[in-house]
DNA sequence: TTTCTTGCAAACCTTTTGCATCCCC
DNA sequence: GGGGATGCAAAAGGTTTGCAAGAAA
């Protein structure tokens, strides 16, 4: 619980893993607890999940405000935005349909300010 | 292909294998050879793809409108559905905050008129 | 004692890959 | 013969699960 909610990051399992004490050492927990006690976040509503490349991705959900994500392909980042504009649009397309809409997953696809200026800007991946 | 263009569905490896011949009858394919068929109509830009619920979900893009999807969590089913003012938006979204646009994902979860009315009504997978 | 939580390893599921074979030009 | 396409089976990657052992109540 501590590093999960120690940042406001986005943040896969393994990732959480690797922030977590490894093998051996004291207060490990092995990634079959990681996994349970994610899905648990999950369905208390504590986290909120969603797919990014195959991986899922975790943030932090309770007491925190909606919003979409931006995605640098370059960098590989996740940015967030909050558009009230988007929220009304979504309403009305879920009237518009007869839908009663229960959440929606938005992730736009894209170059970020950085990465546009630097063409060479390391990803992430790369800096290991 | 034929399987393929033949409808406007959309569908995942798995149902279009059901679709085709099976082991042992006549132009059988193994489904190594669907799954790799699928990537090269990625690639080639004949098909668009995207996850939901940990599977891969293929649709016709070739000549086909840019779209989005409501989906149902009842009944399973997915509906597109474009909006100018949507596609606008995202274009402010973008300028606003310095990013290169070049595409976006999203889905409207919620219930359909159909499964609204129905509270009963069977899902698709209930109806094998 | 009863119940919950954990670690481990095996199972899962979907997708990908290595490799030998087959087909066709 | 040589390059590409195919089937098979095994591998991969990420996540889940059964089970026995340990901790907590």
């Amino acid at each position: 619980m501590d590093q999960v909610f120690s940042h406001h990051d986005h943040f896969d399992a393994d990732e959480l893993i690797d922030r977590l004490p490894r093998k051996g050492a004291k207060n490990y927990v092995s990634s079959a607890t990681v996994y349970r006690t994610l899905r648990e976040f999950v369905d208390a509503g504590l986290l909120k999940s969603f797919q990014l490349e195959g991986r899922t991705v975790y943030e932090h959900d309770y007491g925190y405000p909606q919003h979409d994500h931006l995605y640098c392909t370059r960098c590989r980042e996740l940015f967030e935005f909050q558009s009230e504009p988007l929220t009304k649009l979504l309403e009305e397309i879920g009237v518009e349909h007869g839908f009663r809409i229960s959440g929606h997953r938005m992730i736009i696809h894209g170059v970020c300010r950085e990465c546009s200026k630097n063409r060479r800007k390391k990803r992430k991946q790369d800096l290991v």
